[in-house]
RNA sequence: GCCGGAGUGGCGGAAUGGCAGACGCGGGGGCCUUAAAAGCCCCGGGGUCGCAAGGCCCGUGUGGGUUCGAGUCCCACCUCCGGCACCA
């Protein structure tokens, strides 16, 4: 503890890198710039060990690229509104931006404790009129060309979290965030158009070669591209058809009977007159089945007949309508044709009712029979029972029998996606307002740009009871319509929090600008962004929304790249007693309780050292002693000899050396080019960490060897300077401390050196050690000049005792020889 | 069911097709100490032979294959983790 206050010297050295702003940046056009980003935290009261891993992987990066000479942008805020800050409010009896705010002030003072390199002055918090302002410009914005719109439609309800929720935040028909049941309401609510952008959404994932595979499959399962065609069906006796989304034309001639979903809008209509009051209750028991366990497909199918018949287009067929519970009203028309040889739901279906099941494609081999198949054949084959059909290949027919219905007029090739249009309305308080005015005379009109910021009033009542606060403050509900001048209702829904975080990257370009939301220039000088760490959780949320919204701002002419983040590296979780840690299950580990016990320096090389960062990392007491013996080890070694070695800095090396030397020497090199490696092309951090320690052993094994050898001395202070430089990203604050004991006064901070370079010349080893193979088997070891040619290695090996003993009577059939590597005999 | 990812010492984990187990934790032995802690040094996959030095055999989930050589590549399978899942 003597040797090493690291209580001391963190604080000393935070204090100096806050008073000299040693992280502030500004744009310098004559470096490479490099923009690494991590996901701004929710400022919910705490910083834990999962945030720390997040930020000590980007401050790593950060660090490291600000010393090879790069214009680093490393920012850091907050996505400071939403829900949790109200429930808070409703229960303690505070304001929602009292628990924020106090919550960001600790935050930041636990931030700030780990010493991570953030340029303070670009701080934000989303909960700052100044940010949300723009959140409103841009919705006015949308509005205006279409993007944003208000629509009636079936939504997704919380009934805990009282408001709705997106269709990518109720995934399974349950609550992202209180995993409460959703509950569907028909609602006047707003949308932004995403679906206007799916297919580039798509296209562009093409561009994405730095994006782990995982998080674009994803993506793409969310938006669920799915090409097929609309066909029309008549039905008997009324004059509008049924329409039907099918990705199977081919199939069409299969199709026994038609299935609606039980909130298909024709359902009531169709049944009113032919079927019984039976049926109508069956009907309405689906209905009312469990949303949830419908769309989880955890419900039996269950079906009723309409009591009316449909006719198919392509053959003349009458076939049976019946309503179906597994059929979604979400997804395509909500009506589908059953074709049950080959889908499996159909198929199940069909055999529960005893509905026909008829072949209509033959693979190759023994005739398909519709009533002994024991499920669905969905695989490729020629068109059979077709008429004009029959003998086409089962892909061609859906290219042709598309076009088919297209000349007719009742059908039409088509793609459906899943993804739907993205509802932002919220009915609370902490986010922001919308900015839109009800006239009775003019209708929705969105307010002038000059208004903005329309401001959440401070004054609202959290009671917990009776809807959205905002609508019980008659001051801000009260309003001006802006065409007419006559009064205006306000509207009371405010964003969902996703809107902030789709762009507040770019805020940071200029976090001050007031002339729009950011400040073009600076934006262009620091995007795309390099490198964006976060959790793997937003892949379909955040990761969307923000790609949406990029796309957008270009359509607005404000940035001009599609795509916002070059890099994306999602680090794992931090698991504690075998679970994900996360404030929700109270396994929290406070970074601040490891500070004080081992020191910031302590904690960010064991997170980093513990796990590849991509993985998920078991927190464990005990495997931070490694890194803390490893810095302590390094403290009483600068210690040792900072007083001999300081004098000869600036002195050049020695031309000769011993042995010994030379071989830290080649360490040392090796290190520099391996950390660098690690840290800037694979972002391994834990073997750069192991690297650094591993020299540090080097450094000891060396020490007795050189440290009165006058000569040597340069060659330990090459490593040890060397070794504190490597060190510097992972742990800054002590080896600026040694970094001051080892320089000559008046040497600037070690921050500010420059990364260094490998020399090749030194890093080669001068003798290498090969394996000798004999039949796979490894028999000797030989010791070779290195670059001595391959003939005479050969012989080497050859001339090794134990190899002559292994191959003495037998038959040498070949000698491979990889230099720097082995020698590998084959004998018989 | 479909799509990803992963299975390596007691543990976390290393290894461009080339000496498996880097680095660290825990463990064992020794030094230092009146003693302990800390620190320092050494050992450390399993089996087997040997007083020892050392030798031999087996070993990266399982079974095959390619190769002079496989943790790494190919095929089949098992297990675990993540995602999607009645999306027509």
């Amino acid at each position: 503890m003597s040797d090493y206050d690291f209580e001391a010297i963190e604080t000393r050295w935070q204090k100096r890198w806050h008073d000299e702003g040693t992280f502030e940046v500004r744009e310098d056009a004559s470096r490479p710039k490099f923009y690494c980003l991590e996901m701004l935290p929710y400022p919910s009261g705490d910083i834990h060990v999962g945030h720390v891993r997040n930020y000590c992987i980007t401050d790593v990066v950060s660090r490291v690229k600000r010393m090879q000479g790069f214009n680093v942008l490393h920012p850091i805020g907050w996505d400071a509104l939403g829900l949790p800050a109200e429930n808070a409010a409703i229960k303690r009896g505070t304001h929602p931006e009292t628990w924020t705010r106090s919550n960001i002030a600790s935050m930041k003072q636990q931030l700030q404790r780990m010493g991570f390199s953030y340029p303070w002055s670009r701080e934000i918090a989303t909960c700052d009129a100044d940010y949300y302002h723009w959140n409103q410009w841009t919705f006015l914005r949308m509005l205006e060309r279409g993007i944003a719109y208000r629509q009636k439609a079936p939504v997704n309800w919380c009934p805990s979290c009282q408001t709705v929720l997106a269709n990518e935040q109720a995934e399974g028909g349950i609550c992202w965030r209180c995993k409460s049941a959703i509950q569907e309401r028909e609602m006047d609510q707003w949308f932004l158009r995403i679906t206007n952008y799916q297919d580039e959404l798509l296209d562009d994932m093409n561009g994405l070669t730095e994006w782990p595979e995982r998080v674009l499959v994803q993506q793409k399962n969310w938006i669920g591209r799915s090409p097929g065609a609309h066909v029309d069906f008549a039905v008997a006796g009324e004059k509008e058809p049924i329409r039907v989304f099918t990705t199977r034309v081919d199939t069409i001639c299969g199709a026994t009977f038609l299935l609606l979903a039980p909130e298909h809008p024709r359902v009531e209509a169709l049944m009113a007159s032919v079927a019984g009051d039976e049926a109508r209750a069956a009907v309405a028991r689906l209905h009312r089945q469990d949303r949830r366990a419908r769309l989880a497909g955890q419900v039996e199918k269950e079906g009723v007949f309409t009591g009316r018949h449909a006719v198919n287009p392509f053959n003349g067929e009458r076939i049976p309508i019946w309503v179906g519970n597994f059929v979604l009203m979400g997804y395509g028309t909500g009506a589908i044709m059953s074709v049950p040889a080959h889908d499996q739901r159909d198929f199940e279906f069909a055999r529960k009712y005893d509905l026909n099941v008829r072949v209509v494609i033959q693979p190759d081999g023994p005739a398909l029979s519709g009533d002994t198949l024991t499920e669905c054949y969905s695989g490729p084959g020629k068109l059979v029972n077709s008429g004009e059909w029959n003998g086409l290949d089962w892909e061609a027919a859906k290219d042709k029998m598309a076009a088919h219905a297209e000349a007719k007029g009742f059908g039409k090739a088509t793609v459906t996606y899943r993804l739907k249009d993205w509802l932002i309305s919220r009915q609370r308080y902490w986010g922001t307002p919308i900015p839109v005015v009800y006239c009775d005379k003019c209708g929705v009109k969105g307010v002038p740009d000059s208004e903005l910021p329309i401001k959440l009033p401070p004054d609202a009542p959290f009671t917990g009871e009776g809807g959205n606060p905002l609508e019980k403050v008659e001051s801000f509900v009260k309003a001006k319509c802006p065409s007419c001048g006559g009064p205006a209702r306000r509207e009371t829904d405010t964003m969902d929090t996703f809107v902030d975080s789709s762009w507040y990257f770019y805020r940071y370009c200029s976090p001050k600008y007031a002339g729009g939301p950011f400040d073009p220039k600076a934006v262009a000088h620091w995007f795309p962004i390099d490198l964006y760490v976060g959790g793997i959780e937003h892949a379909i949320l955040h990761l969307i929304y923000s790609r949406f919204w990029t796309k957008v701002l270009r359509d607005l002419g404000l940035v001009k790249d599609a795509e916002p983040v070059t890099r994306l590296f999602p680090q794992g979780m931090v698991h504690w007693k075998g679970e994900v840690m996360s404030k929700s299950k109270g396994n929290t580990i406070a970074p601040d309780d490891v500070n004080a016990r081992y020191g910031a320096d302590t904690l960010r090389l064991y997170v980093l050292f513990a796990a590849p960062p991509e993985m998920s990392l078991e927190w464990s007491e005990e495997g931070i002693e490694g890194p803390h013996r490893f810095l302590l080890r390094l403290v009483r070694l600068v210690g040792r000899h900072a007083d001999v070695l300081r004098p000869l800095a600036g002195q050049p090396m020695p031309a000769e050396l011993s042995a010994a030397a030379r071989d830290l020497r080649r360490r040392t090199h090796q290190a520099i080019a391996k950390i660098s490696e690690d840290v800037s092309e694979r972002l391994q951090l834990n073997t750069a960490v192991a690297a650094l320690m591993k020299l540090s052993n080097e450094i000891h094994a060396a020490e007795p060897a050189l440290q009165d050898d006058p000569a040597g001395r340069f060659a330990l202070r090459e490593a040890v300077v060397t070794l504190v430089q490597l060190l510097n990203p992972f742990a800054p604050h002590v080896t600026e401390e040694l970094w001051e004991k080892l320089q000559p006064a008046g040497t600037g901070p070690l921050v500010d050196t420059r990364w260094p370079v490998a020399d090749a010349a030194v890093a080669r080893e001068e003798t290498v050690e090969l394996a000798v193979q004999v039949n796979g088997k490894v028999r000797a070891r030989i010791s070779v000049a290195a670059g001595t040619a391959e003939e005479a290695i050969r012989a080497a090996a050859l001339a090794e005792p134990k190899v002559v003993e292994q191959i003495a009577g037998k038959e040498i059939v070949k000698v491979v020889v990889v230099p720097g590597r082995l020698v590998s005999v084959v004998v018989k």
